[in-house]
DNA sequence: TGCCAGAAACCGACCGGTCGGTATGTCACT
DNA sequence: AGTGACATACCGACCGGTCGGTTTCTGGCA
């Protein structure tokens, strides 16, 4: 259930997938019909349910692709090693950029969330859970350390931290006035400050 | 356009409205057949067209009074005229507990705030950026009066803060462990807590 | 007060259109 | 001749909105 699924690797699901990715993006997952996103593609309907099960399905593998791509990079911080300081920044700065470069994913993500069935949610929701808890515990190791006050909770942080993430897909567009490199450092240092207030 | 019809008054439309709330929440706009809140609101399908234009228009109702909340709350706090640094508190704590209280339209708003026609969208739209101009505007008034660091430009400030309450319904539950009460407490002061660093 | 006419407030069967999904066929290649 | 990779025609369910009709309210007038 979880990723069994070898990675999808043909020509033609790719196109499928990149198409259905702009169109949900641009007019949300309702508002295409697969129709619309068969034409996109350049196949035919045939086509696309022999590569997928369903429309829901092509949803699933726009969160799975997102959701994998940020636990990797989290992951590969975490292995790193850092100082709580330096580990929490990087995460952070990362996550935005790559919010950022994959806008049209995180779009589709926060809004069409609520239509996966059961089974998808249930993955879906303890990839993201994983990462939460990760994150924080990144900050409590930070506070165990001395480093970061223990005035604010972290879970508390992590709830303002990742919420600003997560509701990039309302405003940021990648021609904005400020580069994404300089609000992920603006947004880090500002939530670092108030780790680090007395 | 943007107000002039008297307020909803009758119960009829009262119920319907809140019937429309309840099942956009759950289910979605596009999950709901207008069959649906017909019957939850216990009326038939010729009241709910008497009284509204179309489906859309519910979704604009509930839109227009979540918003119309929003900025009544903001602009009774600028009256009081605090200084920046209680203001800021002030409108954080109170927007916060505005957003768990009304949790549901607020999930309404974020997730389906793209099926809006343009004059609708734009009313909207206009009226967010004004309550965002005018928080930032409290938070330059505290960078001028130096009680507040520039080290972080204000409209990042405001894009950190806004974005952890618009993000809100993705993850509050009112029967949650911390009362919305605290968590905006603790929000609103690790939100002063960067703003006041060195 | 009694009555009536017009307006407002509904009622609910129905329609036109759309859309996700399927059934069946074809064809290249092994 | 079997199989994977498509192509195409089509189905049936569903849904927003309409429309002709009915009931209820309201106010003016005798």
């Amino acid at each position: 259930m979880a990723d069994g699924r070898p990675v999808r690797q043909s020509p033609v699901e790719r196109r499928i997938l990149s198409a259905a990715l702009r169109l949900f993006a641009e007019r949300g997952f309702d508002g295409t019909p697969v129709q619309s996103v068969v034409e996109a593609a350049a196949v035919t309907k045939g086509a696309l349910y022999h590569y997928f099960d369903s429309k829901d399905d092509l949803l699933y593998e726009i969160y799975h692709s997102l959701i994998a791509r940020q636990l990797a990079d989290l992951d590969r911080v975490i292995a790193a090693g850092l100082p709580p300081r330096e580990a929490v920044r990087t995460v952070l700065v990362e996550l935005i950029l790559s919010t950022a470069e994959h806008i049209d994913e995180a779009k589709v993500f926060t809004r069409e969330s609520h239509r996966l069935d059961d089974a998808a949610m249930h993955a879906v929701r303890a990839d993201r859970r994983r990462y939460h808890v990760a994150f924080r515990g990144l900050i409590e190791q930070g506070r165990r350390e001395g480093v970061f006050s223990t005035a604010t909770p972290a879970e508390t942080v992590v709830i303002v931290a990742l919420g600003m993430v997560n509701q990039m897909p309302s405003w940021y567009r990648a021609d904005g006035p400020k580069p994404a490199a300089e609000l992920a450092a603006e947004v880090a240092d500002f939530v670092l400050a108030g780790l680090e207030a007395k």
